[in-house]
DNA sequence: AAATAAACTGAAACTGGTTTCAGTAAAGCA
DNA sequence: TGCTTTACTGAAACCAGTTTCAGTTTATTT
């Protein structure tokens, strides 16, 4: 005797692949066209009594299509990219948890690959999720191997970029107002009473938030330099495992102020941690010895010493957004390149108060 | 004239498909089979001559097979699903990196499904990802929707648990040794010198590691009071936003303790953020007031009130581990379901030392 | 040198869907 | 009532691979 693969036994034994449309069409006796159609264009075509066997047997079989096999016919995937620089960050856990919410809304789902902040592995992340036939990329990378996005771009994908800009590169780009959330944190720190004032980021090269926020930075100096208002700042690259340096470019800076106060800007999550940890090794007080205002709201950021004064990011809404500006694409959305800022929100707390609190 | 899809022109305006097999089989004047033969089997089979046009061939059109349609036809498609509750805990993360290098050394990638502690969505997450023909599963769920995991298992797809055991599930459990680790904890606080002790947790219903956790600690304080060594303890459950109840649950712990020293055990990082919060708002201190240690190292631990203290655990081993057990059940290993502990690791600081530091 | 076995290779079938094309039945029109 | 049009359905081709099966060389054995 012989037994036929689609015999759909309910023994427990062997484990019942999922049943296929051919099983379905079977079960409703038509062709597996029609079962099709009922899928894709349930309401065009099809009788209404045909309809409905097809809507028992698919129910009964608990059928459904193997989103594999309709991507392959179809060339989409109902698949999105996204590639994270640094799934650590919170910064981009967060945009992470937002895309997730559109995207599955919108029926897709997201692959995720984290580039472990190893710049190497970008081209791979886009050449593993193309491979995948992901229909868009969500970027958050260093984009310094141009090539890769731009294959992508090439290869007719959507890209939409969160947070950093890639050289060159023509795609819908979704941020933080960099500038206005600079300023926001400059004029607090000033008006706080901090008067000489240092910019601390991790490495710029290349990447474009980094540079904005540093030349934001620049710029407020600049001009409130010429207003005399007796505001001075300088910029400092702050690399990983290197304390030393930073500790150094913490004293200079208290050098500098005299018995003016010092006040630092960090550039995000991260670099704020550092310089934490450099003022618990100096011994000094946030706040008193030095202001300090931080990019990226943090859930711990209140407990830190007097509280961080922070910068939030609409973190959530930039992950939305962004994977609304590709869906839209994928929908056939056919626009110039677009470039959302959204502004940051300053919550100050006791790291940017000169006075120690009584 | 006709344009032969296969026309495989460089020109950027058409953006160009990815060759198929189909185009380098052409190039290399040998049939499909054969292609897939040299990049299957290129060991056994194939002339040499052939193997170098092959291999010439995929190298000029750079080829890369396509995953979706390998998957449909071996059943088998190089991915792994990760389902997490909760992608804002960052022990989740650390797992999701750990499994994710593990994963990438395998040639596995992992599609990652976060719930949003939505434990109405882990059915659909299994769902979605069996649909992708992901060949096994990475839990670290609430395991309260018995069905969802059990259908994957029945699927005949391997599945891993990592930090939370699911009910009557026969399967890999990959884990914090947590009675080890609240031993530690409890030993630590005990020492230092704190005698009335709480733990809080968030709701246990169901999460094993967190029923783990609480008996281990009732247990230690059972035998603890028998011994008469003045040691009593307490349990309690922190509901999100309810911060009422956790202030007074504090308050009370004071009032039993007398003038011996409270102190807090936390279930993990969330909940010890919530006890800091707490402690803010009571006016009180770290250490000094009431003692604490949470499970969970973090990088802002050290920089809390005095510095926490905590219970380490290894989070990027269990992930690799918990990627590597998957990946061996894959490669087709039989083995009753094993179980996995590792040790936590104290790290004490200043929030379990009951002087003031001078 | 003939017979047999081994080693390669290609055509075709298959994976699970979608879509085109052609065919049938019902409805509309003269 | 006969002819055209419309509405619906099924067979078959297709997506991009893998695998079986059969056929052709080549190598080995006698």
């Amino acid at each position: 005797m012989l037994i036929k693969r689609s015999s759909r036994s309910t023994s427990v034994l062997q484990p019942a692949s999922r049943p296929t449309i051919a099983d379905v069409a079977r079960a409703a006796n038509v062709s597996k066209a029609t079962v099709s159609r009922f899928l894709n264009h349930r309401d065009r075509l099809l009788t209404k009594e045909i309809a409905a066997r097809v809507e028992l047997a698919i129910a009964d079989l608990s059928y459904i299509p193997s989103p594999m096999a309709q991507a392959l016919k179809r060339g989409r995937s109902k698949l999105i990219g996204l590639v994270v620089a640094d799934v650590t960050n919170p910064f981009s856990v967060a945009v992470l948890r937002g895309a997730e919410k559109a995207c599955q809304e919108a029926g897709y789902l997201l692959m995720l690959f984290n580039l472990g902040n190893d710049s190497q592995r970008e081209s791979e992340a886009i050449e593993a999720l193309t491979a995948y036939q992901v229909e868009g990329f969500i970027l958050n990378t260093l984009g310094r191997d141009i090539r890769a996005a731009a294959d992508a771009a090439r290869h007719g994908k959507p890209v939409v970029l969160v947070d950093r800009r890639h050289q060159g590169m023509q795609a819908d780009f979704v941020s933080l107002d960099n500038a206005g959330a600079v300023h926001l944190g400059l004029c607090h720190l000033n008006k706080a009473g901090y008067r000489e004032l240092l910019f601390v980021s991790e490495p710029v090269r290349d990447v474009s938030s980094r540079e904005e926020r540093r030349a934001a930075f620049r710029s407020y100096i600049n001009t409130a330099t010429q207003d005399e208002t007796g505001l001075h700042g300088q910029t400092f690259e702050s690399i990983e495992d290197d304390e030393q340096s930073l500790d150094d470019a913490l004293r200079n800076l208290r050098v500098r102020a005299g018995n003016s106060l010092p006040g630092v800007l960090a550039s995000n999550a991260v670099v704020t941690l550092r310089i934490v940890a450099a003022m618990a090794r100096l011994g000094w007080n946030l706040g008193a010895d030095i202001g300090l205002v931080g990019f990226d709201e943090t859930e711990w950021a209140p407990y830190v010493g007097p509280g961080l004064s922070t910068i939030a990011q609409p973190t959530h809404e930039l992950g939305r957004i962004a994977a609304g500006c590709l869906i839209e694409r994928l929908k056939g959305l056919e626009l110039p390149p677009r470039q959302i800022l959204l502004s940051g929100q300053l919550v100050p707390r006791g790291s940017s108060v000169p006075l120690p609190i009584h």
